[in-house]
DNA sequence: TATAATTGTTATGACGCATATCAATCATGG
DNA sequence: CCATGATTGATATGCGTCATAACAATTATA
């Protein structure tokens, strides 16, 4: 039994791609169709140089922030990050289980603690950035730097109008 | 037993967000930190705007892709979509389940259907795409309307350049 | 002092991605 | 013509990123 529907279809052979029309052309009307395309390709490339050192794009990101802001709260971290507070849980223990952040009791707040980054942590966090910024001189290669400055200004642009988007509804 | 770092660290209160240097300014300098921030938030957006009219955003493309096309396979689906033939079957079922595509036999190879929208697809497509330009609209209203040309621009280079150097690594 | 809020944690599910494997079918080459 | 390779769609499963819910311990507030 067939479990679709019955033969009654195209009799030709399947449309190939044709000259005209792309076939995606009411989604590459959305910025945000083409941005997730683009993004995807990044974020596939950042796992696959991350990989080697251990890290992940959101332990990347993390680590980032902790070491660039040592005493911070597990709280702030997921504030900075947009992310879930029950989600940094996780993000940090992957951080601190290869010694490369250290989670401190704070004396005064019992709940608290106050993140570091260890040498080690530092240190890879260094060799992640390099290595992600030569992939991104790689990505963005074939695109004219002048046009590629103002894009990033552009999307800073986007970026900041969407937080206050957030801020006030 | 405490089970992470003992008492040791910052006496101090948590740490503020200082007026100077951002938490994130490393992570700013990465042009894919700040599109994955921003396309998070699209993202986000665009599932809510979605959710009353029963679909995803991967459910709208791939219905996006059918409805403009009729006959395709469910392989060239995924192709288009740069997705894999095994998510592409979900996201399928997703669509013909409440009735907005059919999968058809085709006569010629009984190993393939021809992917149609139906009129409720077609119907709940439009819906979609109207309400998701709107949100857009939206989004974007902050930005200078040249200055969003000349991104869109860019962003199509960039999607170009890495699509070429996906084929040609 | 009671209550509200905060911090971190655990559990869990949705979604989007991936790989592996398989059966049925079609295409190809000898 | 037949064996083999390739294709199509399906199922199972795991990973990573997102979300919500609930909770205990602790601090802040009224």
């Amino acid at each position: 039994m067939t479990r679709r529907g019955a033969d009654a279809a195209s009799k030709a052979p399947a449309p190939r791609k044709p000259a005209g029309r792309p076939r995606d052309a009411r989604l590459q009307e959305h910025l945000g169709y083409v941005m997730k395309r683009v993004y995807s390709q990044i974020h596939s490339d950042a796992m696959r140089v991350l990989e080697p050192l251990g890290l992940r794009v959101s332990t990347y990101s993390a680590l980032a922030v902790i070491a660039d802001n040592p005493g911070l709260r597990q709280s702030q971290i997921a504030e900075e990050l947009s992310i879930e507070r029950s989600n940094a849980v996780l993000i940090i223990d992957a951080l601190e289980e290869p010694g490369w952040i250290t989670r401190n009791r704070v004396p005064t707040d019992r709940r608290s603690y106050a993140l570091e980054a260890t040498l080690a942590g530092r240190q890879v966090l260094e060799r992640a950035t390099e290595a992600l910024k030569a992939h991104e001189a790689r990505f963005f290669a074939g695109v004219e730097p002048a046009a590629l400055d103002q894009f990033a200004e552009t999307l800073q642009q986007i970026a900041r109008s969407a937080e206050e988007g957030e801020e006030n509804p």
